[in-house]
DNA sequence: CTGTATTTAGAGCGTTCGATCTAAAATGAC
DNA sequence: GTCATTTTAGATCGAACGCTCTAAATACAG
């Protein structure tokens, strides 16, 4: 039929991931997307529509690779296992973003989310999977007997929530292991039962 | 000497925290900025110099007033009032913000501390001024036998704070009662002495 | 090989950006 | 009143913005 296309798609979806993870949406310009990704405006906008429709697509991306996939691969754990190898395993990103990227969840958050209802649908759907990791490893937890009793289980998890958005937070002005780790280290004190 | 500036600077100054505030540093334009201010583009060159000493002002009188002033307001409460206070008023003005502009603080922490060393400096101060807050009062609940003896002190101000980042950053998507309040329920009840 | 459909590359569209310049208006010092 | 100095208002600067158009290049169907 026609000419195919020359270019890997998953993989310049790949480095738009990365162009709008460490600059946000304003700050990227479309000339640094089409550089960063090997390709030209008029390929971009062929291939992925408009600035918008491409952010969209690379917080899809990350969300499925970056969250998701991590949900899915921690579930069965040992509840409280499942739930300090989520914290470390975002430790560890955050310790190891020298360019303090941060987490594009969080970023999204701030940027998109408030002025653009459609973005929020997104970001809370994302949000909400989180939650719904903590509240099942919580309840989990509770039926074993390791887990504290005090609270319901759902504001457990939107506190496990709360305690991981404000980590990625700090991580972007201090990502230290002393400031990082310190401040998970009563949360998980105060989680196991006594 | 000459003429006399015709506004007065600390309200036009005010305008300015509104725009950053709620659209950000990059998303906010020099022409918005003049016309909300009510000053023209020349005014606003001349009497606080280039658009980022703009906004470094801006950040400078939103952190006097809204995180200085409530420190300096609620330190001498009993301690576990102080806490709860300090996140009441928090969920208080997330709750009474339908332009979701949540919190300037947590916004410049993550749109221009991390690319810019002097604002990353900026905010480490303030955010160490909070856990400071934090600290002192777990350390006097402490000696009054109120709060949980579980834990480092500075480390559960460490967990407190991120706790309230967690709360501003949820509150820019879903600023309901039940889920910044319940994310605290659980959190309050754990720090409480046994 | 021819025809058709799609992607390329790069110039260029109009707009808006941050910032500045010019000149008129305004005020206190003298 | 005159001068010196600063602030006004509005036009305007070059650069960068998001986006699109024109042509040349490419590959499959027939």
């Amino acid at each position: 039929m026609a000419r195919p296309r020359a270019f890997d798609e998953a993989a310049v979806l790949d480095a738009a991931v990365d162009c709008f993870w460490s600059k946000g949406f304003e700050a990227t310009s479309v000339r640094d997307l089409a550089a960063q990704m090997g390709i030209t405006g008029a390929s971009l906008y062929n291939a992925f529509g408009d600035k918008r429709a491409l952010y969209e697509q690379a917080f899809a991306r990350y969300v499925r690779e970056g969250v998701h996939a991590r949900i899915a691969r921690l579930e069965d754990l040992p509840p409280l296992e499942a739930i300090e190898t989520f914290f470390a395993e975002v430790v560890a990103n955050a310790l190891g973003d020298p360019a303090r990227k941060g987490c594009f969840l969080v970023n999204a958050t701030l940027e998109l989310a408030p002025h653009d209802p459609r973005f929020r649908r997104l970001v809370e759907e994302v949000l909400g999977a989180m939650q719904g990791f903590f509240r099942r490893q919580v309840e989990k937890g509770r039926a074993l007997g390791v887990v504290t009793a005090t609270g319901e289980a759902d504001e457990l998890a939107g506190m496990l929530l709360g305690q991981l958005l404000g980590l990625r937070v700090l991580s972007r002005v201090d990502p230290s292991p002393a400031r990082l780790e310190g401040m998970l280290r009563p949360l998980f004190a105060l989680l196991r039962a006594p």
